[in-house]
DNA sequence: GTGTAAATTTGCAATGGATGCAAATATGAT
DNA sequence: ATCATATTTGCATCCATTGCAAATTTACAC
């Protein structure tokens, strides 16, 4: 565990970390739409190149964290608890999923402020449902090896579908009403429910 | 309906039209990413300005028949039957969004080529599932007003994103697997049933 | 320290999507 | 034929993105 970093990592480590800065205060300054990579690269103080090399678009640099976030939902899988019924895991999965996640030095929260901003920008919007359907994707996968016996694939690929489709959905029309992150939070968690019991439940 | 239609009008059908044509060809034959706005165009024989007159984007093109897709979704709630229960519409909702649609003359379906494409293309698979949320989002509306009474937005939120975060999820994993139409239609079906029971019912 | 190999940054040119604008065309109605 | 309106087109421009080669920086051996 010695990370004995050199200047050339610890210097690289600094130079995400400004872009990333920049870019969001920018973002939530000014708009997505109106900032450009010029006026982020100047913040940085780097060149316009310079910013293609640690991240691959424009809008990659607003979910720098994605990975990591990723990684630690599929954790909370892999690492399982043997008494725990799969739908439990999977709401200490997507609780998880909320938590803060160091990247780039920077230990940071998806803020109100940024889902705001990824929910506005159809740019970003796309782009984030995108990353959140490979989400889904590797989460599944991850269940169905975590309980290679019980759960096939068919039935992983629906129970995480099912849970998040219908969290994410409700979450939005909460958001878009203005409401607190906790009423969003509960409209959430009333939606998984509703997940859980079956739509028979409804009507 | 006496449509009497100017040769204005039909003109304008018939470049949409053309581009439509152009470019799903051009697509699947080169690929998206190689293929440009100039050459679907010059297809088309109007000038590459004109593209941007009919379409807003060059991924728009390719979900030309979207909006119709999604009202006649939309019909099927508004003209639910009375005694139907809620999943059955739901299931003859879905069932309905895959049919044929017309839209510029063109009746079109979506061809397994089309879909391979919209999968395969990063930006189109991006825009697709922005198109398919803000779908689902209209969809919970009809329903909850279809329903006044029996279901609130956040249940209706719940019931769509369950549903067809299912589905969805699942014929992705289907279709990657190279099964035929008939397998995806299959493990689609298997997947809304398990939404239906509740996840409760797998593990 | 020096020198050298490897990693990074930078500048530059080019491509292609997207938009505003005004001139040129085409269409519909009188 | 003629006028008002709708469309198309050509152009200039902005900006994201990429390839490439030169310049700079860092790591490491001696």
């Amino acid at each position: 565990m010695g990370d004995v970093v050199g200047l050339r990592v610890r210097k690289k480590l600094r130079t995400r970390r400004a872009l990333i800065e920049a870019a969001l205060r920018l973002f939530e300054e000014k708009g997505y739409e109106e900032t450009t990579i010029a006026e982020i690269t100047a913040a940085a103080d780097v060149s316009t190149r310079t910013f293609f090399s640690y991240f691959t678009s424009k809008e990659d640099v607003v979910f720098f964290d994605g990975e990591a976030r990723v990684e630690a939902a599929l954790k909370v899988i892999a690492d399982r608890r043997p008494a725990e019924t799969v739908v439990d895991l999977l709401l200490r999965v997507v609780g998880h999923s909320l938590d803060a996640v160091t990247d780039a030095d920077l230990t940071v929260e998806l803020t109100p402020a940024r889902r705001q901003l990824i929910m506005t920008a159809p740019a970003l919007r796309a782009r984030g449902l995108d990353l959140l359907f490979e989400t889904q994707r590797r989460l599944a996968d991850a269940l169905h090896h975590a309980y290679a016996d019980e759960i096939d694939p068919v039935e992983a690929a629906a129970a995480i579908g099912s849970l998040m489709g219908a969290a994410y959905l409700a979450t939005t029309f909460s958001m878009e009403r203005g409401e607190t992150p906790e009423q969003v939070w509960a409209t959430g968690r009333r939606a998984m429910e509703i997940a859980i019991r079956g739509l028979g439940s409804i009507g």
